[in-house]
DNA sequence: AATCCCAGCAACCGCTGTCGT
DNA sequence: GACGACAGCGGTTGCTGGGAT
């Protein structure tokens, strides 16, 4: 009979699981999972794991409202902002009354609702400026932005991509030996750098490692499968945690093609973890054991109940 | 009139940088 | 120094409306 780990519930966000092993008292941080819900895990974060822990991030599953803005709640936002002025983001949908996260409602401030926005058309020297700190900057488009009073870096990429982007590419086709603007600034430019040419003064991290800007380690991490929770639970031959430090030690050595892992029930049953709820059920119920089969499954129970039956499966989901 | 195609745009997503603990 | 929270940024997605067929 494997052991049972016991799950202690620390706050809204994470599980201790505390696994009575023969060998020492090690702790696993695990996200609260819902069955259909897929957990995630950078490598960059299973490299952080140190010593006896480890953590699963949980992609955020609360019933945020996506898609466009209504009236009512752009006049919401607008009502909190003027009101309370700029505070933290994360902390504005819950006091503004909003169903969506904080990145969402900084964004629709920041593109829609900020005061002094100009909308319409670009003028002709607005188009002008943007082709000339395009052809100087590359898509440094809030950079860009900030020279033009009253436009947004969304407003300018896109207005780039959806129109100037074509325009300078025909007046270069056109004449390609000369500016593709009428700019003076572009004179020792070269030719406009397309989209498709990587702006050579940007080095992106990715590129930094193909030239040896990071270590082997941070360079792998780009594009490494994830550590798996199934595999933690069955680097011991599935019926016990008390080794992850080994697996820790070397995250991928196993994973599925998706390199993800899901928790999913087999009757494709709900626990009602989405969404804020889950957070008032865990926390009246801060005990739970985590019973490990033999055949991958594990069942989580809290007293009096058995909440669900998770497959961490290798296989398609 | 119905359907298809495409441009424009709003919004999302994932990554990175910064700051506080 | 490690870590988490948060903000900012840029690439990408996908919806919508209008024009073409």
């Amino acid at each position: 009979m494997p052991p049972h780990p016991s799950i202690v519930c620390t706050n809204h966000k994470q599980i201790v699981v505390r696994v009575r092993s023969p060998f020492k008292y090690q702790c696993m941080f695990l996200s609260i999972i819902s069955p259909g819900q897929r957990v995630f895990e950078t490598p960059l974060q299973a490299l952080r794991g140190k010593g006896t822990g480890w953590r699963i991030c949980e992609k955020p599953k609360m019933n945020y409202k996506k898609g466009l803005w209504s009236p009512d709640e752009d006049q919401r936002l607008r009502d909190y902002i003027l009101k309370h002025g700029l505070r933290c983001w994360s902390a504005v949908p819950a006091e503004a009354g909003l169903r969506r996260n904080g990145k969402s409602c900084r964004l629709r401030w920041i593109n829609y609702l900020r005061p002094g926005l100009k909308r319409g058309n670009f003028s002709p020297e607005e188009e002008e400026t943007v082709i000339n700190l395009q052809a100087k900057l590359g898509n440094r488009w809030s950079q860009i932005a900030m020279r033009l009073p009253g436009r947004t870096d969304n407003e300018v990429k896109n207005y780039w991509n959806s129109y100037l982007k074509k325009r300078v590419t025909k007046a270069q086709n056109s004449d390609p030996h000369g500016s593709a603007t009428s700019s003076s600034d572009c004179t020792n430019q070269g030719p406009v750098k397309h989209e498709e040419e990587p702006n050579s003064q940007m080095i992106s991290p990715a590129s930094q490692a193909d030239t040896g800007g990071f270590s082997p380690e941070l360079t792998a991490l780009n594009g490494l499968p994830k550590v798996l929770l199934g595999d933690c639970l069955r680097a011991n031959g599935g019926d016990s945690l008390h080794d992850l430090g080994e697996v820790m030690s070397n995250p991928w050595h196993s994973t599925n093609s998706q390199g993800e892992v899901c928790g999913q029930a087999p009757d494709g049953t709900t626990n009602g973890y989405g969404g804020a709820c889950m957070y008032g059920e865990m926390q009246a119920q801060p005990e739970a054991l985590l019973q490990i089969q033999d055949n991958g499954y594990f069942d989580i129970l809290f007293p009096g109940s058995v909440y669900d039956r998770m497959d961490f499966c290798d296989g398609e989901f």
